[in-house]
DNA sequence: TTGATATCTTACCCACCAGTAAGAAAAAAG
DNA sequence: CTTTTTTCTTACTGGTGGGTAAGATATCAA
């Protein structure tokens, strides 16, 4: 009978009956919880919010979860592993350097617009406890490892211009991370058109390429104009 | 007295006399509160903290600032003026649209590892009113807005090839914000490197020229080893 | 020196919220 | 139907921390 019952995402359909199925009721809580930390961040979120979302009170919770960081460890959780299962299939994939890492840049890219994605990235790790955030970063870490050892192999077999590894990985790390700061799931982007704007970006870069033997510096000079292309 | 006196960075001394200096005092206060809001967040520090750096009680704060809201804002502003100024800088000269993406990137990376710049994007607007949220979301457009008519301009001079300037800032923009996620003080790498590799990834890309006539699918074919770079 | 003002302290209030105790109510088992 | 177990609620505790009241002490101006 609440009147703000209407919440994106609704999941308290799963409390809706006592009937026993603790797998669906955790992953509720993990939903709602999820949405709500990216909402109004986990310090302002109470298990209180959490609750009344669900159509339950906050001791309910205590049945699924040990306790507040309990929950927001399980987001972390969810995410990373929706972001290393990505991370398989491209190290499956058989292609060049450069080619792996515009997989990642797909990847990733898609995984920043889903709630638990982006509660990776985007939810303060100064809320976990040290063990929990001992975990986190090592996941986080593996995934660093990755995209360096895809940079680096592109160096090596010549489909990447020779860089430092460690600052492109951070550049292209943080041109995605930043996705989730600012993607709204009803804005008018969809994840593809993202991910495909910033594989283009971040492979060609801004620099328009020098056509055949005309030098670089006269195309830059001559104004022409009308060039005007969106999407 | 106190032991843990030596906080990095301790802007201490100006509360050390009675002395009627309000304009050092409330920078002193900035300062600090910026260094504790980056190490723990703004959440998790409390005026108790920030007046015991201070070596003075949580009262006293309240001599220089209305609340607790009033000291983030006045973090944001200082950090926000930090940008302002760099964007003013670049305006004046004259060059390519492409140049101007670039100083704004050497610019924009620089304040990232700045305290107060980092601040401005590493802390989190909910903890802002409504009133401090719209000041702070209109000067984050703002610069928003110069970066994507810097790019517009290099699409029209030529410099810059055609893309989507909105999501091409947002790719630029997070890259660089990201830093201030990952940025130490006592690090390794300097503003000056950071700045430089990141220009250079997001100017030229990460793919490798093709060479003269030579097609680029050969190249990326071949194998070519030891081609490993640093710095 | 004296009064006025700015500066800072001790002591306190209260709202918020994670977590708990104890038990009611529903579901499953026998 | 009876018993057992799970599920969930009402009522509470205790710690934290922003903000305030009231007053002490230093600085400054005259």
């Amino acid at each position: 009978m609440p009147k703000n019952a209407i919440a994106p995402q609704s999941h308290w359909e799963a409390f809706a009956s006592r009937r026993r199925d603790p797998a669906s009721k955790r992953e509720a809580v993990l939903q709602t919880a999820a949405c709500l930390f990216l909402e109004k961040s986990y310090r302002r979120t109470s298990l209180d919010d959490v609750a009344r979302r669900l159509n339950i009170t906050k001791p309910a919770l205590y049945h699924y979860f040990r306790n507040k960081e309990d929950i927001l460890l399980g987001c972390y959780r969810w995410g990373t592993t929706l972001i290393e299962e990505g991370l398989n299939r491209i190290a499956a994939d058989c292609g060049s350097g450069l080619a792996k890492v515009e997989a990642f840049i797909y990847s990733y890219a898609n995984v920043m617009t889903v709630n638990f994605g982006r509660c990776v990235m985007r939810l303060d790790e100064g809320d976990l406890s040290s063990e929990a955030l001992a975990e986190v970063r090592r996941y986080k870490r593996k995934i660093d490892r990755r995209l360096r050892s895809f940079i680096q192999e592109g160096i090596e077999d010549g489909s990447i211009a020779p860089c430092d590894p460690k600052l492109t990985a951070f550049a292209i790390a943080g041109a995605l991370n930043w996705i989730c700061m600012w993607y709204e799931p009803e804005g008018p982007l969809t994840p593809g058109e993202i991910a495909a704007q910033f594989a283009r970006t971040l492979t060609r870069g801004l620099m328009r390429p020098a056509r055949r033997a005309a030098s670089r510096r006269v195309l830059a000079m001559r104004a022409a104009g009308g060039n005007n292309i969106s999407s």
